[in-house]
DNA sequence: GCATAATATTGATACAGATCATTTCTTCTA
DNA sequence: TAGAAGAAATGATCTGTATCAATATTATGC
């Protein structure tokens, strides 16, 4: 029964903690797997869904990383956010039945689809899933403040700056202190989702870098000097 | 029974069918009202809450209008949002127990108050008003990520565009092409907000006038060509 | 209705960042 | 491993916006 066994997945996971399963009482998970369809995998530039279709999932990102952009009428393309492991992409299209901007994976991923309507169900069901989904859309939308507030950043450098802090932080979350962070996103999108030209970002690296507060080699970034790299990102903020 | 007549108010709000009580059955609302301070007054400049308090309570305006911002630790202001009429004030903060920003009146408003605890107990029991979280959720969400994609865009007045017409989208949700709007906040908000500064806010009004999209009497403004205005916000952005 | 303060606009200048061009580095494939 | 294609960094120039200063307009209290 193979079927079976890639739809009890869900209680082996390592996410599950964070997952929408905790909302769910252990007995009763098996409700729970029957509605997703786990680890499903994605390639770079792969696409989850695209803009302006009938939204009708939700993906939780397992590993890998995925970027959601906004499509302008000019074909400019805006990148609005990073997903990484744990997140949940699709929420801000839940109301409206259209989803509001694209999904890619910037990198090989692993993703667990679930379905609006089932989910929705479940959630009328068990209250304790109706308390989980209150709290991820409430530190959604603190995370996407976050985000405004780092755009609202004027220097390159301190958007920059700002951006490292905010990312490190999310991405070890449970070990604050850790400095080495892999940015999984080419400079393209990382300029794109700070409002700043590509160049722009190559400059703002290397300012970061002569001032002592991170090294680079590649794509990781090591935070040598935290307190510093605050400091910089709190200049001249509006 | 003064007590009784105040809080049996929702029922005859003109809000009441895009707020919380259209999530309850109405043989319950009684159950609503009970957990509502409705219609508490506010001057320009009162304070709903601060940044960093304990996070206890929605608030729904029902006339007026208020801000919320940032404040980090240099004493720099962002300010991150405007609410309205039917909107509601201190959703990110539900999961997190701590205020993330300030809430302030911008002109004498009326607000609605209603704790979070009691409120999650209603929830649990109504389903319906689960599904209603969800959806005035992912609205808040859908919200931010415009504001978001209106930050990314570059140039100043095509920024001020764009807010114009968002900000025309929300006022004004029952007839589209209405386009009087009144803008309820200072210029300095409006830069806070737009992340630029108050003489460039300044400009890009004259540069929209002259252009001939928009006429402006004090914060009155009048869209006069639409389709222009939307032209010139999507200029330049990323 | 006037005086004062607060808010908004306009002007002049300097600088940060966009843009275009070029070079260096990295990654991918044969 | 070499070569090609892509991504990232660096350089030079020019434009847009911040900044500081001054003026005009709107609000507010007496």
């Amino acid at each position: 029964m193979p079927d079976k066994k890639i739809t009890a997945d869900c209680s082996s996971c390592t996410l599950a903690k964070r997952c929408l399963p905790s909302g769910i009482p252990v007995t009763d998970l098996y409700r729970f797997t029957n509605i997703v369809s786990t680890n499903q995998t994605f390639s770079t530039g792969d696409v989850l869904f695209k803009q302006g279709v009938k939204a009708a999932n939700l993906y939780v990102v397992k590993t890998g990383a995925f970027k959601t952009q906004i499509i302008n009428q000019f074909g400019d393309a805006h990148v609005s956010g990073f997903y990484l492991s744990g997140d949940i992409i699709g929420l801000e299209s839940m109301a409206g039945g259209v989803t509001l901007n694209s999904s890619i994976a910037i990198e090989p991923s692993l993703a667990c689809k679930i379905s609006y309507r089932p989910l929705a169900l479940l959630r009328r069901e068990f209250p304790s899933l109706s308390d989980l989904a209150v709290k991820i859309y409430s530190q959604a939308l603190a995370t996407t403040q976050d985000t405004q507030n780092c755009l609202s950043i004027h220097s390159a450098p301190s958007r920059l700056a700002q951006f490292l802090i905010l990312f490190s932080q999310r991405t070890n979350q449970l070990s604050y202190q850790q400095s080495d962070l892999h940015l999984n996103m080419s400079r393209q999108d990382m300029a794109s989702h700070l409002g700043i030209a590509v160049e722009t970002v190559s400059r703002s690296f290397t300012k970061l870098i002569d001032s002592g507060c991170i090294t680079k080699t590649g794509r990781l970034i090591q935070i040598i000097d935290r307190t510093g790299l605050e400091k910089i990102a709190q200049c001249s903020s509006y």
